[in-house]
DNA sequence: CTGTTAGCGCATTCAC
DNA sequence: GTGAATGCGCTAACAG
């Protein structure tokens, strides 16, 4: 139930080949020409003229209809119609034409994404999730993503409208703040996002905000840490602002002061967070352990701390978040939480597909874990680090 | 001229949209309601009825063929008229439906990509580089990420064909062997390649091969480096087939012997080459530096010789391929070869439009360069590494 | 069982 | 200047 409308009909994650027996027998040796409708003299003007039902039908002596039928597996048909009518496409090399199917079914089979630049692995896996996903459910995906400054999400969106896109996945930080988008994902195509929208009304696919934050500076403050640096996330985001609340929040139950001089933006990237770690040393005494808003900065936070001759775990402690594939190898094994990209980006397809299914879905929350490795350990005894 | 047929009569970058002056008066506001046609009575069965060209020209009382003129700028139409069915346009909320313009145009605007799986940052940065390069020429993009195996390439491609894509963008190292998959290169719509393609015929984008395992080697001969580990990517993998073959080739002009003993595959992972380096230093001896084929393995190799207790480059000199964003501050930073990944992708684009405008063009060869960093050095005097 | 009639939404050609 | 006719390739409903 979790398939798209238009693929009810046939068995899930069959997508819409591979179904219909008759289908995919003719369709293996037909993809293998492209342009072989030598039968096909209607030529109009340029364009490589691609065989069509009518060259299928002209073969077999049949009606166009009476072949989409076959092809299709639909109405009854004759068998000794329908042979030849599967062999005439498979001679011609017929490839159907998704476009005019899609005008006409009114439903494209496609999905729009609009992702911030992924670069970084961590909105590449979503994307992946995403892409893999929406192929087992038969559908294609159009990609459009974001420069940095996320300022024409409105473009694309428009792009993906005039498309027909049967839904829309946003993973656009960039855009959380944008009223203009907001609007559109409302009133525009069925769509689901892994990010705030402004003015919500889109449901959402999100990883325990809480505990994304909370797990390790409980750790840390586990492990005898009483002056935790904070490098974050570009601060304009909702999830850096939220994660950064949350610090303040737990160092408050625990009955620990807050600090701003402990908090630097290192703006998600590796060069950030070296830098950020850097100024937070020069300005801020005493600190013990550095909280990583992603794996990313701690590459560049394990580096800085290096340089300064600052032992991990042994003078400093570091956590990271997203558990990206080079943290199980820094120097040292990052600590890390484990954040679900991949199976967020999966999550969304789904709760898209509900969302087209025209109920009002449930947001989704995924959990996510710490993973303990080796760049955390026990406050040093003195309890100032050396810096 | 590297623009698609269908743009040639507007001015490059523009894509579709903002050319066409009116066009841009009245888009900027339908594109605030999606189905907001509430004039549009017509609505077959279920789903959403969208504007069409028959409700804007119904509210400006007239034909939708002068619509069509309009919003797309073409024919002579009266002021007047132009301004009212404008102001329809935009009352209504139109936006043109892409599919039926393909349909007619027979031009879909839109490319296809197949992909390796994009989780590593390397792929996603040739995939970011063909997003954006496609975006500025008003082309969509149409994603497909293979399965590690790389099988169903090939129904992936016929997805493609049917949506009708304009031309195909390959970077699929997994189906560089793959007969099947050339030959529906060949005969289908235009394509163009990031990795070679069984039986040729398909324009190709690299970047320097030679250079590519060259410079390193060259770098760590000229430190005095005699015994050079070599962490491989996927061995099936051309590329990696063909560094390794480089490397070989450059230690001949150097008068070294070739041991095989000095070469592990790493399977371009963090893991694998934290693995590889470990087999290699516990069967082959005087190793003093490891020519590592990507940046990925690097890191797994760094945190291997730590974990050896040795130090880099005191003891053994590294270096990597790409320019991997964490590259720069690994510990230490990491030497490596700068590859144009982002560069190739728009160079893929380009050379895709050029193939489109039916001219057979060359391949396009980019240029590679050493990025000198901290973690080679000149051969430790005593030649044998302690391991 | 098969072919006919009717669109889907749009662009193009040609009358008026 | 404008609209009527035609067709892109396909699916759907009904007629024969």
């Amino acid at each position: 139930m979790l398939c798209h409308p238009t693929c009810l009909r046939q068995p899930p994650n069959a997508g819409r080949r591979g179904a219909v027996p008759d289908r995919a027998m003719w369709q293996n040796r037909a993809v293998r020409q492209w342009c072989r409708a030598a039968t096909c003299e209607r030529s109009p003007s340029g364009g490589d003229p691609v065989a069509s039902l009518r060259d299928v039908a002209a073969r077999a002596n049949v009606s166009f209809q009476t072949v989409s039928k076959v092809l299709n597996g639909k109405g009854a048909v004759a068998p000794a119609t329908r042979q030849r009518i599967i062999e005439a496409a498979e001679d011609i090399g017929y490839i159907p034409n998704a476009l005019a199917r899609s005008l006409q079914s009114r439903s494209s089979l496609t999905l729009g994404v609009i992702t911030v630049d992924f670069s970084n692995a961590t909105p590449a896996l979503s994307l992946v999730g995403i892409e893999r996903e929406a192929r087992q459910h038969g559908l294609s995906v159009i990609l459009s993503s974001l420069e940095p400054d996320g300022s024409d999400c409105v473009r694309y969106l428009r792009v993906l409208m005039e498309r027909r896109v049967d839904g829309i996945i946003m993973n656009a930080p960039a855009a959380e703040e944008d009223e203009e988008v907001g609007r559109l994902l409302r009133a525009g195509p069925p769509a689901v996002s892994l990010h705030d929208i402004a003015g919500g009304g889109v449901p959402l696919v999100t990883a325990e905000p809480e505990a994304t934050a909370a797990l390790p500076i409980r750790h840390l403050i586990a492990l005898g840490h009483r002056r935790i640096g904070v490098v974050t996330g570009l601060q304009q985001r909702h999830s850096a602002q939220h994660r950064t609340a949350v610090y303040r929040e737990v160092l408050a139950e625990h009955g620990l002061p807050y600090d701003p001089l402990l908090v630097e933006d290192g703006s998600w990237e590796v060069e950030g967070g070296y830098a950020a770690t850097h100024r937070l040393l020069d300005r801020a005494s005493g600190i013990t352990a550095i909280y990583v808003q992603n794996d990313l900065m701690a590459v560049g936070v394990l580096n800085a701390l290096h340089e300064r001759g600052l032992s991990v775990p042994g003078d400093c402690s570091v956590v990271g978040c997203d558990d990206h594939p080079v943290a199980a190898r820094t120097i040292p094994p990052l600590t890390t939480v484990r954040m679900p990209f991949a199976d967020a980006g999966a999550a969304a397809v789904r709760l898209l597909l509900e969302r087209i299914a025209s109920t009002s879905p449930k947001d989704v929350v995924l959990p996510v874990s710490m993973v303990y490795r080796a760049s955390t350990a026990s406050a040093p005894a003195s309890r100032a680090a050396r810096n």
